[in-house]
RNA sequence: GGGCCAGUAGCUCAGUGGCAGAGCAGGGGACUUUUAAUCCUCGUGUCGUAGGUUCGAUCCCUACCUGGCUCACCA
Protein backbone atom coordinates (compact mmCIF):
# COMPACT_ATOMS: atom_id res chain seq x y z
CA UNK A 1 0.00 0.00 0.00
CA UNK A 2 2.26 2.91 0.62
CA UNK A 3 6.00 1.95 2.68
CA UNK A 4 5.02 4.34 5.32
CA UNK A 5 5.87 3.36 8.91
CA UNK A 6 3.59 5.37 10.75
CA UNK A 7 1.11 4.13 12.66
CA UNK A 8 -2.45 3.15 11.60
CA UNK A 9 -4.34 5.64 13.55
CA UNK A 10 -7.40 4.99 16.16
CA UNK A 11 -10.00 6.73 13.79
CA UNK A 12 -9.13 4.61 10.58
CA UNK A 13 -9.18 1.72 12.51
CA UNK A 14 -12.70 2.33 13.55
CA UNK A 15 -13.66 3.35 10.39
CA UNK A 16 -12.58 0.36 8.83
CA UNK A 17 -14.14 -1.86 11.74
CA UNK A 18 -17.25 -0.27 10.59
CA UNK A 19 -17.18 -1.22 7.16
CA UNK A 20 -17.14 -5.21 7.53
CA UNK A 21 -16.09 -7.75 4.83
CA UNK A 22 -14.35 -7.10 1.56
CA UNK A 23 -13.06 -6.73 -0.81
CA UNK A 24 -13.08 -3.31 -0.99
CA UNK A 25 -11.85 -0.08 -2.95
CA UNK A 26 -11.60 2.74 -1.55
CA UNK A 27 -11.52 5.73 -4.05
CA UNK A 28 -10.82 9.62 -3.68
CA UNK A 29 -11.87 11.79 -6.35
CA UNK A 30 -9.95 14.75 -7.87
CA UNK A 31 -11.00 17.30 -9.74
CA UNK A 32 -7.69 18.74 -11.59
CA UNK A 33 -9.44 22.15 -12.58
CA UNK A 34 -6.41 23.94 -11.18
CA UNK A 35 -3.82 23.40 -8.25
CA UNK A 36 -3.92 20.24 -6.33
CA UNK A 37 -3.08 21.24 -3.34
CA UNK A 38 -2.32 20.01 0.38
CA UNK A 39 -6.26 19.82 1.45
CA UNK A 40 -6.59 17.71 -1.57
CA UNK A 41 -3.87 15.24 -0.11
CA UNK A 42 -6.14 15.11 3.18
CA UNK A 43 -8.78 13.80 0.95
CA UNK A 44 -6.05 10.97 -0.17
CA UNK A 45 -4.59 10.46 3.26
CA UNK A 46 -7.78 9.87 4.78
CA UNK A 47 -8.49 6.98 2.15
CA UNK A 48 -4.91 5.81 2.47
CA UNK A 49 -5.03 5.87 6.64
CA UNK A 50 -8.64 3.46 5.88
CA UNK A 51 -7.00 1.63 3.11
CA UNK A 52 -3.93 0.30 5.21
CA UNK A 53 -6.30 -0.21 8.52
CA UNK A 54 -8.89 -2.62 6.31
CA UNK A 55 -5.46 -4.30 4.91
CA UNK A 56 -4.26 -4.50 8.85
CA UNK A 57 -7.71 -6.48 9.10
CA UNK A 58 -6.50 -8.72 6.43
CA UNK A 59 -8.94 -7.34 4.42
CA UNK A 60 -8.10 -7.07 0.06
CA UNK A 61 -8.50 -3.45 -0.80
CA UNK A 62 -7.65 -1.74 -4.28
CA UNK A 63 -6.68 1.89 -3.77
CA UNK A 64 -8.36 4.29 -6.28
CA UNK A 65 -6.85 7.84 -7.09
CA UNK A 66 -9.97 8.81 -9.65
CA UNK A 67 -9.06 12.39 -11.64
CA UNK A 68 -12.01 13.99 -12.40
CA UNK A 69 -10.44 14.64 -16.47
CA UNK A 70 -13.29 14.63 -18.15
CA UNK A 71 -14.85 17.10 -15.91
CA UNK A 72 -15.62 19.96 -18.46
CA UNK A 73 -13.70 23.43 -17.84
CA UNK A 74 -15.87 25.99 -15.30
CA UNK A 75 -13.35 28.68 -15.14
CA UNK A 76 -10.57 29.18 -15.71
CA UNK A 77 -7.32 28.83 -12.89
CA UNK A 78 -5.40 31.65 -11.93
CA UNK A 79 -1.98 31.84 -14.34
CA UNK A 80 -3.69 30.59 -17.10
CA UNK A 81 -3.96 32.86 -19.93
CA UNK A 82 -6.98 35.06 -20.17
CA UNK A 83 -7.51 32.81 -23.66
CA UNK A 84 -8.13 29.56 -22.24
CA UNK A 85 -12.52 31.11 -21.87
CA UNK A 86 -13.07 30.29 -25.30
CA UNK A 87 -12.13 26.68 -23.86
CA UNK A 88 -15.14 26.69 -20.98
CA UNK A 89 -17.29 23.33 -21.48
CA UNK A 90 -15.13 21.40 -22.85
CA UNK A 91 -13.23 18.42 -20.98
CA UNK A 92 -10.19 19.05 -18.65
CA UNK A 93 -8.43 16.15 -20.63
CA UNK A 94 -9.36 18.03 -24.45
CA UNK A 95 -7.81 21.29 -23.28
CA UNK A 96 -4.21 22.14 -24.12
CA UNK A 97 -1.98 22.45 -21.41
CA UNK A 98 -1.80 25.95 -20.17
CA UNK A 99 1.96 25.76 -19.91
CA UNK A 100 5.09 25.10 -21.39
CA UNK A 101 6.04 21.91 -20.19
CA UNK A 102 4.90 19.63 -22.25
CA UNK A 103 1.73 18.04 -20.81
CA UNK A 104 -0.96 16.18 -22.70
CA UNK A 105 -3.47 18.47 -21.58
CA UNK A 106 -5.32 20.89 -18.82
CA UNK A 107 -5.92 17.88 -16.45
CA UNK A 108 -2.48 17.10 -17.21
CA UNK A 109 -0.60 19.94 -16.12
CA UNK A 110 -2.15 20.25 -12.92
CA UNK A 111 -2.15 16.02 -12.05
CA UNK A 112 1.48 16.11 -13.05
CA UNK A 113 3.46 17.50 -9.90
CA UNK A 114 0.57 15.93 -7.52
CA UNK A 115 1.05 12.59 -8.72
CA UNK A 116 5.30 13.34 -8.40
CA UNK A 117 4.71 14.04 -4.92
CA UNK A 118 2.31 10.83 -4.49
CA UNK A 119 4.91 8.78 -5.71
CA UNK A 120 8.02 10.81 -3.55
CA UNK A 121 5.62 9.75 -0.87
CA UNK A 122 5.57 5.85 -1.75
CA UNK A 123 1.67 5.58 -2.21
CA UNK A 124 0.79 2.67 -3.64
CA UNK A 125 -2.63 4.03 -5.67
CA UNK A 126 -3.84 2.92 -8.80
CA UNK A 127 -4.64 6.99 -10.82
CA UNK A 128 -7.99 6.78 -12.75
CA UNK A 129 -8.63 9.14 -15.33
CA UNK A 130 -12.30 9.27 -15.72
CA UNK A 131 -11.78 10.45 -19.58
CA UNK A 132 -10.28 7.16 -20.12
CA UNK A 133 -12.95 5.14 -17.76
CA UNK A 134 -15.07 6.65 -20.34
CA UNK A 135 -13.36 5.67 -23.06
CA UNK A 136 -13.07 2.39 -22.43
CA UNK A 137 -16.57 1.84 -21.72
CA UNK A 138 -16.70 1.49 -17.46
CA UNK A 139 -19.18 3.54 -17.41
CA UNK A 140 -21.27 2.34 -19.92
CA UNK A 141 -23.65 0.20 -18.25
CA UNK A 142 -24.56 3.13 -15.64
CA UNK A 143 -24.57 5.45 -17.89
CA UNK A 144 -27.61 3.41 -19.84
CA UNK A 145 -29.31 2.68 -16.51
CA UNK A 146 -28.85 6.68 -15.77
CA UNK A 147 -30.64 7.27 -19.04
CA UNK A 148 -33.62 4.53 -18.49
CA UNK A 149 -34.00 6.22 -15.20
CA UNK A 150 -34.05 9.82 -16.04
CA UNK A 151 -37.61 11.03 -14.16
CA UNK A 152 -36.76 9.11 -11.15
CA UNK A 153 -33.19 10.59 -10.87
CA UNK A 154 -34.74 14.16 -11.58
CA UNK A 155 -36.99 13.25 -8.94
CA UNK A 156 -34.15 12.87 -6.38
CA UNK A 157 -32.81 16.04 -7.05
CA UNK A 158 -35.71 17.96 -6.91
CA UNK A 159 -36.49 16.34 -3.40
CA UNK A 160 -33.77 16.08 -1.74
CA UNK A 161 -31.71 19.19 -3.14
CA UNK A 162 -34.56 21.04 -3.93
CA UNK A 163 -33.32 22.27 -7.72
CA UNK A 164 -35.72 22.10 -11.04
CA UNK A 165 -34.32 20.52 -13.45
CA UNK A 166 -34.74 22.53 -16.58
CA UNK A 167 -37.21 20.51 -19.21
CA UNK A 168 -35.37 18.20 -21.07
CA UNK A 169 -32.62 17.58 -18.77
CA UNK A 170 -30.58 14.70 -18.81
CA UNK A 171 -28.34 12.72 -16.50
CA UNK A 172 -25.77 12.53 -19.51
CA UNK A 173 -23.87 15.72 -21.17
CA UNK A 174 -23.14 14.54 -24.24
CA UNK A 175 -20.24 16.22 -26.06
CA UNK A 176 -20.32 18.51 -29.39
CA UNK A 177 -18.62 18.16 -32.29
CA UNK A 178 -17.52 22.01 -31.16
CA UNK A 179 -16.11 19.60 -27.84
CA UNK A 180 -18.50 21.59 -25.87
CA UNK A 181 -20.10 19.79 -22.43
CA UNK A 182 -22.45 21.85 -21.97
CA UNK A 183 -25.43 23.90 -23.42
CA UNK A 184 -26.36 20.49 -25.07
CA UNK A 185 -30.07 18.99 -25.20
CA UNK A 186 -30.57 15.33 -25.30
CA UNK A 187 -33.76 14.36 -27.38
CA UNK A 188 -33.75 10.53 -27.53
CA UNK A 189 -32.04 7.66 -26.01
CA UNK A 190 -30.78 5.25 -28.54
CA UNK A 191 -29.95 2.51 -26.17
CA UNK A 192 -29.05 -0.23 -28.73
CA UNK A 193 -26.47 1.51 -30.27
CA UNK A 194 -25.12 2.91 -27.02
CA UNK A 195 -25.93 6.64 -28.05
CA UNK A 196 -28.09 9.70 -27.37
CA UNK A 197 -29.39 12.09 -29.83
CA UNK A 198 -28.86 15.79 -28.96
CA UNK A 199 -29.25 19.33 -30.07
CA UNK A 200 -25.81 21.61 -29.57
CA UNK A 201 -25.82 25.24 -28.96
CA UNK A 202 -26.40 25.74 -32.26
CA UNK A 203 -29.47 23.98 -32.85
CA UNK A 204 -27.77 21.31 -35.04
CA UNK A 205 -28.92 17.53 -34.31
CA UNK A 206 -25.74 15.35 -33.00
CA UNK A 207 -25.61 12.18 -31.28
CA UNK A 208 -22.44 10.95 -29.35
CA UNK A 209 -21.57 6.91 -28.01
CA UNK A 210 -21.50 7.25 -24.52
CA UNK A 211 -19.30 3.85 -24.56
CA UNK A 212 -16.67 5.83 -26.40
CA UNK A 213 -16.32 8.53 -23.74
CA UNK A 214 -18.30 11.10 -26.15
CA UNK A 215 -19.79 12.46 -22.94
CA UNK A 216 -20.21 12.23 -19.37
CA UNK A 217 -23.05 11.88 -16.49
CA UNK A 218 -23.51 15.15 -14.98
CA UNK A 219 -21.94 15.59 -11.31
CA UNK A 220 -24.03 14.37 -9.23
CA UNK A 221 -25.20 11.26 -10.46
CA UNK A 222 -21.75 10.72 -11.90
CA UNK A 223 -20.93 10.21 -7.98
CA UNK A 224 -23.43 7.65 -7.48
CA UNK A 225 -22.77 5.89 -10.58
CA UNK A 226 -18.82 5.66 -9.79
CA UNK A 227 -19.72 4.13 -6.78
CA UNK A 228 -21.58 0.79 -8.90
CA UNK A 229 -18.98 1.23 -11.71
CA UNK A 230 -15.60 1.09 -9.37
CA UNK A 231 -17.69 -1.08 -6.90
CA UNK A 232 -16.68 1.48 -4.22
CA UNK A 233 -17.00 0.56 -0.54
CA UNK A 234 -15.36 3.41 0.99
CA UNK A 235 -14.56 7.15 0.21
CA UNK A 236 -13.89 10.25 2.24
CA UNK A 237 -15.45 13.52 1.48
CA UNK A 238 -14.74 17.13 2.59
CA UNK A 239 -17.08 18.91 4.41
CA UNK A 240 -18.41 20.84 1.32
CA UNK A 241 -20.35 18.01 -0.12
CA UNK A 242 -21.78 16.23 2.75
CA UNK A 243 -24.32 19.28 3.87
CA UNK A 244 -28.12 18.17 3.98
CA UNK A 245 -29.23 18.40 0.14
CA UNK A 246 -25.73 18.42 -0.99
CA UNK A 247 -24.09 15.75 -3.36
CA UNK A 248 -23.56 12.81 -1.19
CA UNK A 249 -27.14 13.08 0.07
CA UNK A 250 -28.48 13.30 -3.88
CA UNK A 251 -26.15 10.52 -4.65
CA UNK A 252 -27.18 8.23 -1.55
CA UNK A 253 -30.56 8.16 -2.75
CA UNK A 254 -29.89 7.47 -6.19
CA UNK A 255 -27.30 5.00 -5.41
CA UNK A 256 -30.08 3.06 -3.43
CA UNK A 257 -32.63 3.51 -5.74
CA UNK A 258 -31.66 3.77 -8.73
CA UNK A 259 -28.77 2.08 -9.42
CA UNK A 260 -29.55 -0.98 -6.48
CA UNK A 261 -26.10 -0.17 -4.99
CA UNK A 262 -25.31 0.11 -1.50
CA UNK A 263 -24.00 3.34 0.18
CA UNK A 264 -20.16 2.86 0.36
CA UNK A 265 -18.94 3.74 3.84
CA UNK A 266 -17.59 7.51 4.33
CA UNK A 267 -15.68 9.78 6.68
CA UNK A 268 -16.14 13.32 6.20
CA UNK A 269 -13.13 15.50 7.03
CA UNK A 270 -12.71 19.23 8.00
CA UNK A 271 -10.06 21.61 6.18
CA UNK A 272 -6.49 22.57 6.24
CA UNK A 273 -5.93 26.06 6.65
CA UNK A 274 -2.36 27.69 6.32
CA UNK A 275 -2.20 29.98 9.14
CA UNK A 276 -1.80 33.85 8.51
CA UNK A 277 -3.04 32.98 5.02
CA UNK A 278 -6.65 31.19 5.25
CA UNK A 279 -8.25 28.11 3.62
CA UNK A 280 -6.84 26.92 0.57
CA UNK A 281 -8.45 27.76 -2.65
CA UNK A 282 -7.55 26.89 -6.40
CA UNK A 283 -9.71 29.45 -7.52
CA UNK A 284 -8.31 32.04 -5.20
CA UNK A 285 -5.13 31.19 -6.55
CA UNK A 286 -4.20 30.58 -2.56
CA UNK A 287 -2.29 26.84 -2.78
CA UNK A 288 0.17 25.10 -0.76
CA UNK A 289 1.16 22.10 -3.21
CA UNK A 290 2.13 18.66 -1.60
CA UNK A 291 5.54 19.49 -3.17
CA UNK A 292 6.24 22.97 -1.21
CA UNK A 293 5.98 20.58 1.93
CA UNK A 294 7.82 18.05 0.79
CA UNK A 295 10.87 20.68 0.20
CA UNK A 296 10.78 20.67 3.89
CA UNK A 297 9.52 17.72 5.64
CA UNK A 298 9.94 14.34 5.09
CA UNK A 299 6.93 12.18 3.11
CA UNK A 300 6.00 10.60 6.57
CA UNK A 301 6.24 14.34 8.39
CA UNK A 302 3.83 15.07 5.68
CA UNK A 303 0.88 12.40 6.42
CA UNK A 304 1.49 13.51 10.12
CA UNK A 305 0.93 16.85 9.19
CA UNK A 306 -1.73 16.71 6.84
CA UNK A 307 -3.76 14.47 8.36
CA UNK A 308 -3.72 15.90 12.09
CA UNK A 309 -4.69 13.85 15.15
CA UNK A 310 -7.76 13.58 13.46
CA UNK A 311 -8.99 14.59 9.73
CA UNK A 312 -12.59 15.28 10.89
CA UNK A 313 -11.12 18.51 12.93
CA UNK A 314 -9.85 21.46 11.68
CA UNK A 315 -6.56 22.23 11.24
CA UNK A 316 -4.37 25.23 11.11
CA UNK A 317 -0.73 24.32 9.39
CA UNK A 318 2.30 26.38 10.74
CA UNK A 319 5.39 26.37 8.63
CA UNK A 320 6.55 29.75 10.18
CA UNK A 321 7.24 29.96 14.00
CA UNK A 322 5.33 26.18 15.02
CA UNK A 323 7.84 24.50 12.60
CA UNK A 324 10.91 23.76 14.15
CA UNK A 325 8.53 22.24 17.03
CA UNK A 326 6.37 20.13 14.60
CA UNK A 327 9.79 18.97 13.48
CA UNK A 328 11.55 18.02 16.39
CA UNK A 329 8.38 16.38 17.68
CA UNK A 330 8.42 14.34 14.43
CA UNK A 331 11.62 12.91 14.86
CA UNK A 332 11.33 12.62 18.61
CA UNK A 333 8.26 9.91 18.02
CA UNK A 334 10.18 8.56 15.31
CA UNK A 335 12.70 7.18 17.82
CA UNK A 336 15.31 9.53 16.35
CA UNK A 337 17.45 11.55 18.69
CA UNK A 338 17.46 14.65 16.78
CA UNK A 339 19.59 17.31 16.27
CA UNK A 340 17.04 20.53 17.14
CA UNK A 341 15.96 21.52 13.65
CA UNK A 342 16.58 25.46 14.37
CA UNK A 343 20.61 24.19 14.74
CA UNK A 344 20.06 22.22 11.49
CA UNK A 345 18.96 25.62 10.39
CA UNK A 346 21.86 27.49 11.07
CA UNK A 347 24.49 25.11 9.88
CA UNK A 348 22.47 24.65 6.51
CA UNK A 349 22.75 28.58 5.89
CA UNK A 350 26.45 28.49 7.06
CA UNK A 351 28.02 26.01 5.08
CA UNK A 352 25.76 25.89 2.28
CA UNK A 353 26.27 23.03 -0.12
CA UNK A 354 29.39 21.72 1.85
CA UNK A 355 28.73 18.34 3.84
CA UNK A 356 32.21 17.57 5.37
CA UNK A 357 31.88 20.97 6.82
CA UNK A 358 28.53 20.57 7.72
CA UNK A 359 29.67 17.28 9.33
CA UNK A 360 32.34 19.17 10.84
CA UNK A 361 29.96 21.65 12.42
CA UNK A 362 28.07 19.29 13.75
CA UNK A 363 30.58 17.22 15.49
CA UNK A 364 32.05 20.11 16.88
CA UNK A 365 28.08 21.10 18.10
CA UNK A 366 28.38 17.79 19.83
CA UNK A 367 26.18 15.56 17.23
CA UNK A 368 28.71 13.28 16.31
CA UNK A 369 25.69 10.77 15.73
CA UNK A 370 24.18 12.94 13.10
CA UNK A 371 27.64 13.67 11.23
CA UNK A 372 27.95 9.75 10.73
CA UNK A 373 25.11 9.52 8.40
CA UNK A 374 26.49 11.81 5.49
CA UNK A 375 23.01 11.02 3.30
CA UNK A 376 20.68 11.76 6.12
CA UNK A 377 22.32 14.87 7.11
CA UNK A 378 22.35 15.75 3.40
CA UNK A 379 18.09 15.28 3.46
CA UNK A 380 17.86 17.32 6.44
CA UNK A 381 20.40 20.26 5.70
CA UNK A 382 17.97 20.41 2.41
CA UNK A 383 15.09 20.27 4.72
CA UNK A 384 16.31 22.92 6.84
CA UNK A 385 17.75 25.25 4.25
CA UNK A 386 14.53 25.14 2.12
CA UNK A 387 12.61 26.04 5.12
CA UNK A 388 14.92 29.06 5.82
CA UNK A 389 14.70 30.39 2.30
CA UNK A 390 10.95 29.66 2.34
CA UNK A 391 8.95 29.67 5.30
CA UNK A 392 11.42 30.98 8.50
CA UNK A 393 10.39 34.14 10.29
CA UNK A 394 12.88 36.57 10.04
CA UNK A 395 15.35 36.14 13.18
CA UNK A 396 15.98 32.25 11.62
CA UNK A 397 17.21 33.85 8.32
CA UNK A 398 20.96 34.14 8.24
CA UNK A 399 21.99 35.53 4.63
CA UNK A 400 25.53 35.92 4.49
CA UNK A 401 25.59 39.23 2.18
CA UNK A 402 27.14 39.15 -0.90
CA UNK A 403 28.57 42.76 -0.55
CA UNK A 404 29.13 44.85 2.76
CA UNK A 405 25.65 45.97 3.57
CA UNK A 406 25.02 49.96 4.33
CA UNK A 407 24.74 49.16 7.91
CA UNK A 408 28.39 48.69 8.33
CA UNK A 409 28.65 52.37 8.06
CA UNK A 410 27.12 52.85 11.37
CA UNK A 411 30.02 50.85 12.71
CA UNK A 412 32.33 52.85 14.85
CA UNK A 413 35.96 53.25 15.12
CA UNK A 414 36.22 50.62 17.85
CA UNK A 415 34.30 48.23 16.08
CA UNK A 416 36.44 48.83 12.63
CA UNK A 417 39.69 48.71 14.48
CA UNK A 418 38.35 45.45 16.27
CA UNK A 419 37.34 43.41 12.75
CA UNK A 420 40.89 44.76 11.62
CA UNK A 421 42.64 43.02 13.77
CA UNK A 422 40.00 39.96 13.57
CA UNK A 423 41.18 39.59 10.38
CA UNK A 424 45.02 39.49 10.65
CA UNK A 425 44.93 37.22 13.27
CA UNK A 426 42.53 34.50 11.83
CA UNK A 427 44.17 31.37 11.01
CA UNK A 428 43.77 29.33 7.84
CA UNK A 429 42.03 26.21 8.93
CA UNK A 430 39.84 28.34 11.80
CA UNK A 431 38.40 26.04 14.51
CA UNK A 432 34.92 26.88 15.88
CA UNK A 433 35.84 27.34 20.15
CA UNK A 434 39.12 28.47 18.46
CA UNK A 435 37.99 31.70 16.98
CA UNK A 436 35.08 32.09 19.54
CA UNK A 437 38.20 32.42 22.17
CA UNK A 438 40.09 34.94 19.63
CA UNK A 439 36.86 36.95 19.10
CA UNK A 440 36.64 37.48 22.85
CA UNK A 441 40.38 38.10 23.79
CA UNK A 442 40.44 40.37 20.50
CA UNK A 443 37.58 42.55 21.80
CA UNK A 444 38.97 42.41 25.77
CA UNK A 445 42.37 43.49 24.25
CA UNK A 446 41.36 46.91 22.27
CA UNK A 447 38.87 47.54 24.89
CA UNK A 448 35.67 46.79 22.81
CA UNK A 449 32.63 45.50 24.77
CA UNK A 450 32.21 42.34 24.00
CA UNK A 451 28.54 43.12 23.35
CA UNK A 452 29.87 45.58 20.70
CA UNK A 453 32.24 43.65 19.29
CA UNK A 454 29.94 40.51 17.87
CA UNK A 455 27.32 43.16 16.63
CA UNK A 456 30.05 44.11 14.06
CA UNK A 457 30.89 41.32 13.17
CA UNK A 458 27.11 40.39 12.55
CA UNK A 459 26.63 43.67 10.87
CA UNK A 460 29.49 42.90 8.42
CA UNK A 461 28.21 39.55 7.61
CA UNK A 462 24.62 39.43 8.03
CA UNK A 463 23.42 43.44 8.38
CA UNK A 464 21.74 42.48 11.67
CA UNK A 465 23.21 43.24 15.09
CA UNK A 466 22.99 39.90 16.32
CA UNK A 467 23.39 35.83 14.80
CA UNK A 468 24.05 32.41 15.87
CA UNK A 469 27.23 31.73 17.98
CA UNK A 470 29.99 33.48 16.66
CA UNK A 471 33.04 31.20 16.88
CA UNK A 472 31.54 28.43 14.83
CA UNK A 473 30.02 30.56 12.48
CA UNK A 474 32.37 32.25 11.50
CA UNK A 475 34.71 29.24 11.72
CA UNK A 476 32.42 27.64 8.69
CA UNK A 477 33.03 30.11 6.18
CA UNK A 478 35.27 30.60 4.33
CA UNK A 479 38.74 32.20 5.24
CA UNK A 480 39.66 34.52 2.61
CA UNK A 481 36.35 35.72 2.43
CA UNK A 482 36.15 36.83 6.42
CA UNK A 483 39.08 38.55 6.40
CA UNK A 484 38.31 40.11 2.60
CA UNK A 485 34.88 41.28 4.76
CA UNK A 486 36.73 42.22 8.10
CA UNK A 487 39.38 44.23 6.52
CA UNK A 488 37.20 45.87 3.80
CA UNK A 489 35.55 48.47 6.45
CA UNK A 490 38.69 49.75 7.45
CA UNK A 491 39.46 50.77 3.88
CA UNK A 492 36.07 52.11 3.40
CA UNK A 493 36.98 54.33 6.66
CA UNK A 494 39.64 55.45 4.63
CA UNK A 495 38.19 56.09 1.81
CA UNK A 496 35.57 58.29 3.52
CA UNK A 497 38.31 60.06 5.05
CA UNK A 498 39.83 60.99 2.22
CA UNK A 499 36.66 61.85 0.04
CA UNK A 500 35.40 64.43 2.90
C1' G B 1 -31.79 27.76 8.78
C1' G B 2 -28.98 22.71 7.98
C1' G B 3 -24.14 20.29 8.66
C1' C B 4 -19.23 19.65 10.70
C1' C B 5 -15.65 21.23 14.28
C1' A B 6 -14.16 23.68 18.61
C1' G B 7 -14.60 25.90 23.76
C1' U B 8 -9.09 22.88 29.38
C1' A B 9 -3.38 27.75 32.44
C1' G B 10 -1.82 34.57 29.70
C1' C B 11 -1.07 32.03 24.42
C1' U B 12 -0.98 27.32 21.42
C1' C B 13 -2.95 22.93 22.45
C1' A B 14 -2.51 17.48 24.74
C1' G B 15 -5.44 14.39 27.78
C1' U B 16 -8.09 10.04 30.48
C1' G B 17 -14.79 7.12 33.37
C1' G B 18 -10.64 7.26 39.04
C1' C B 19 -5.82 13.13 42.65
C1' A B 20 -6.08 18.14 35.90
C1' G B 21 -1.01 18.12 31.76
C1' A B 22 2.87 19.91 28.01
C1' G B 23 5.26 23.66 25.07
C1' C B 24 5.71 28.77 24.77
C1' A B 25 5.15 33.30 27.36
C1' G B 26 5.85 35.24 32.33
C1' G B 27 8.29 35.45 37.68
C1' G B 28 12.80 34.06 40.56
C1' G B 29 17.87 32.21 40.55
C1' A B 30 22.70 30.54 38.08
C1' C B 31 26.18 31.60 34.02
C1' U B 32 28.39 36.52 32.37
C1' U B 33 32.57 34.05 26.07
C1' U B 34 28.28 37.23 22.82
C1' U B 35 22.47 34.61 20.63
C1' A B 36 16.97 33.26 18.30
C1' A B 37 20.75 31.14 24.11
C1' U B 38 22.04 27.32 28.29
C1' C B 39 21.10 25.25 33.43
C1' C B 40 17.88 25.27 38.03
C1' U B 41 13.12 26.75 39.84
C1' C B 42 7.78 28.59 40.11
C1' G B 43 0.97 26.26 37.94
C1' U B 44 -5.67 25.01 42.83
C1' G B 45 -7.45 26.29 36.46
C1' U B 46 -15.81 27.55 37.80
C1' C B 47 -11.88 21.76 32.02
C1' G B 48 -18.17 27.08 27.88
C1' U B 49 -23.39 26.75 30.80
C1' A B 50 -27.32 23.67 32.76
C1' G B 51 -29.17 19.01 33.44
C1' G B 52 -28.72 13.44 33.00
C1' U B 53 -26.19 8.40 33.36
C1' U B 54 -22.55 6.64 37.13
C1' C B 55 -19.90 4.75 43.40
C1' G B 56 -17.27 8.48 40.63
C1' A B 57 -17.84 12.85 34.61
C1' U B 58 -13.11 17.40 31.98
C1' C B 59 -14.22 12.58 29.48
C1' C B 60 -20.43 9.34 27.97
C1' C B 61 -25.82 11.37 26.89
C1' U B 62 -29.33 15.72 26.24
C1' A B 63 -30.29 20.79 25.78
C1' C B 64 -28.37 25.46 25.49
C1' C B 65 -24.50 29.52 24.85
C1' U B 66 -20.28 31.29 22.14
C1' G B 67 -16.84 31.00 18.10
C1' G B 68 -14.86 29.01 13.32
C1' C B 69 -15.79 26.82 8.78
C1' U B 70 -19.28 25.03 5.24
C1' C B 71 -24.04 24.51 2.28
C1' A B 72 -26.01 23.05 -5.53
C1' C B 73 -19.16 20.66 -8.44
C1' C B 74 -12.94 25.00 -5.00
C1' A B 75 -11.51 19.25 -0.20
Amino acid sequence: MSNTSIAIPVWAENVAAGLGGGPHVVVTGISPSGNIHAGNLREVLVAEAVARALRARGEEVRFLFHADTIDPLRKVSPGVPEEYTRYLGHSLSRVPDPGDDGHVSYAGHFLAPFERSLREMEMEIEVLRSHELYERGVYTGVTREALENTDQLRRILLEVSGREMPEGWSPFQPRAASGDLTGNRVVEHLPEQNSVLFVDREGREETADYSKGEGKLGWRVELAARWKALGVTFEPFGKDHTSRGGSTDTADRMAREVFGYPVPGRYEYEWIQLRGVGAMSSSRGVTLLPEDMLRIMPPDALRQMVLGRDPARALDIDLAEGFPQFMDDHRSAAGEPPVPFTHLVTVAQTVGEEPERAGEMLRRGGYEAAAEEPEKLARELSYARNWAGEWAPEQFRLGVLEELPEEAGELDEDQRRYLATVARRLPEEPEGEAVQDLLYSTARELGVKPKKAFAAIYTVLLGKKSGPKAGPFVAGLPGGFVRERFSGVMRDTEDAGEES
